[in-house]
DNA sequence: CGCATCATTTTGTCCTGGACAATGTGTTAT
DNA sequence: ATAACACATTGTCCAGGACAAAATGATGCG
């Protein structure tokens, strides 16, 4: 009934699923349609899959995250496979900027699995910049070149995750200590789509609404579109801002979005986000598309200008 | 390719297996066997199943996570199953219980949307009682609570979305300021497997571990199980512990479990608990397994006792 | 009466192979 | 250069059969 992954020889496709993120449908078809995966069987004829094989599986899907599809993939040796990984990172990204050197040495400290040191590095640096230009300018960043460091094998997932954690606490305690009694105009409810699972870039968002005074209320990530709606009108918001991770993919997000303006009463303001709108400009009438965090604060001013309020 | 949700009428058989945590393929044999549930069909001939069937299927799974068994449930009418689930329960939950009219009192506020209101409530229950009291008697009381009242429809989505949000505000803050330069032992490396999203308990077991005195890392949800043995190596931590809410497979969780343990090192101990183990009790030689969070501080005692070392 | 052993039912997962729509890619016409 | 179209790729769904693990019930024994 449950599949004991005791015997090393390999794991069952229930098992690989889980590492891989593969469907088990995925998982078959290939193998019927490309000849990889080729698991062995065991004495019912269920797979039984080779630790190598869901090592190159493993790579097979960091590609297609990046945009690569499974046919140009599916029959390159493994260090090929390694190799256009390491391509793809591309952009050298920081070195020049102002903030290069002190990234470089957070980064280090993400891929050495340092916590304590992480978190008083960077509570440092929140404290000597001030919690906008420090999402802006260090956290943002950083995000960036540890999802690069990733696709490199530079830094592995725990490292990653490790960033997020730290970085997730200093934001939310410097939020909190701010927000007590907010009580401002405009009242923001904040927001991811279903799929989406990015908690990061909210709260990115948060941290650049909190300080103009805005009533800012998030419902984490995955709100379900029509409850979006109805928490909209019941809770008399002002402005909805959704957020987008880059992996968001584009044509959902913009369904989702006019859906969402069409069913929300016309006074409430719709604004989007997130590297997964760079290139959805102008194709969403009624609704305010931010490319970077930079442009939140002069929004919210827009906005209370429009409406006649002082902060 | 992927199924989009925007179509409220129903819901597709991979988005009831993401709300319900019954895999694709009992769905289909339930309703092959059964007859329940029994989704209508869209122009391609695929399944949509209605809001109650969910629902229904929701309770049951409830009930068959306490050691029922489908054949005696499916035919039963949604209100049977509450009751079931209410008897069961055990635990009349609040009416009894010191806090109860406390516990009511903060529902409300959930379910009328007022995130101030139910900030401020909370934020004062924790100043008074403390942390670990706070998380024991409100915080794990009140998630119960409300995923009962969610699956009554008497709260909706959005609602525990914001009691979610607003509860790890202030359980952050509360863990930040206590853990500034913590360097105690024993180094507890805090997370859940891969396809578990409940971010909430991982923080509740953060917020008992921290005032004790630990050392304690998390990497936040999801994380690959060879991720994770990596990681507990590479860190020199003491404990690795893992956190399952009642919506995770319990098979899952005892495989995923029994290789984790297999390929960590015996020096290193592992700590599983959560809704989603209640019943895994001694199944898992090797394994601390905890059925609720008051047995954490104990449990870091004992350790220190095992270990020689004083707080 | 408690407890071990065995037979029977229940139940979840895996299998095969076919189908199809959403998405990506390449070509041609404006 | 952009738009419109045809063609190829790809992930998910479906049906219905099979089987072993777990739960349940029956039986015998100390």
């Amino acid at each position: 009934m449950n599949t004991p992954d005791i015997p090393m020889a390999g794991l069952s496709i229930a098992a690989v699923e889980r590492d891989t993120g593969l469907a088990k449908d995925t998982l078959r078809v290939w193998e019927r349609r490309y000849g990889f995966p080729a698991p062995a069987r065991d004495g019912r004829g269920e797979r039984v899959y080779p630790a190598e094989q869901v090592d190159k599986l493993r790579l097979i899907r960091r590609l297609i995250d990046q945009g690569m599809r499974p046919a140009r993939l599916i029959d390159l040796d493994p260090d090929a496979l390694t190799r256009m990984l390491e391509e793809l990172g591309g952009a050298p990204a920081s070195a020049a900027s102002e903030h290069g050197a002190r990234l470089e040495s957070l980064l280090e400290l993400v891929r050495l699995h340092q916590p304590e040191a992480l978190r008083d590095g960077l509570q440092q640096l929140l404290m000597k910049m001030g919690l906008q230009p420090f999402v802006i300018d260090i956290v943002a960043p950083l995000c960036t070149r540890i999802g690069e460091a990733w696709l490199r094998g530079y830094v592995d997932v725990p490292a990653e995750h490790l960033y997020t954690e730290q970085v997730k606490g200093i934001l939310r305690t410097a939020i909190g200590v701010r927000s007590t009694a907010a009580r401002g105009r405009p009242a923001v409810l904040l927001t991811t789509f279903p799929e989406e699972q990015h908690a990061l870039g909210l709260l990115m968002v948060e941290a650049m609404l909190t300080p103009e005074g805005t009533c800012c209320v998030s419902l984490g990530v995955q709100t379900p579109l029509d409850d979006i709606c109805s928490a909209a009108a019941a809770g008399h918001y002002d402005i909805v801002a959704v957020s987008f991770s880059s992996a968001y993919p584009l044509r959902h997000a913009i369904d989702g979005l006019r859906s969402l303006r069409a069913n929300l009463p016309p006074t409430v303001e719709l604004w989007a986000g997130g590297a997964g709108l760079r290139t959805a400009g102008r194709k969403l009438p009624g609704i305010q598309v931010f490319t970077s965090l930079e442009g939140i604060p002069a929004a919210v001013n827009e906005w209370r200008k429009a409406a006649g309020i002082q902060p």
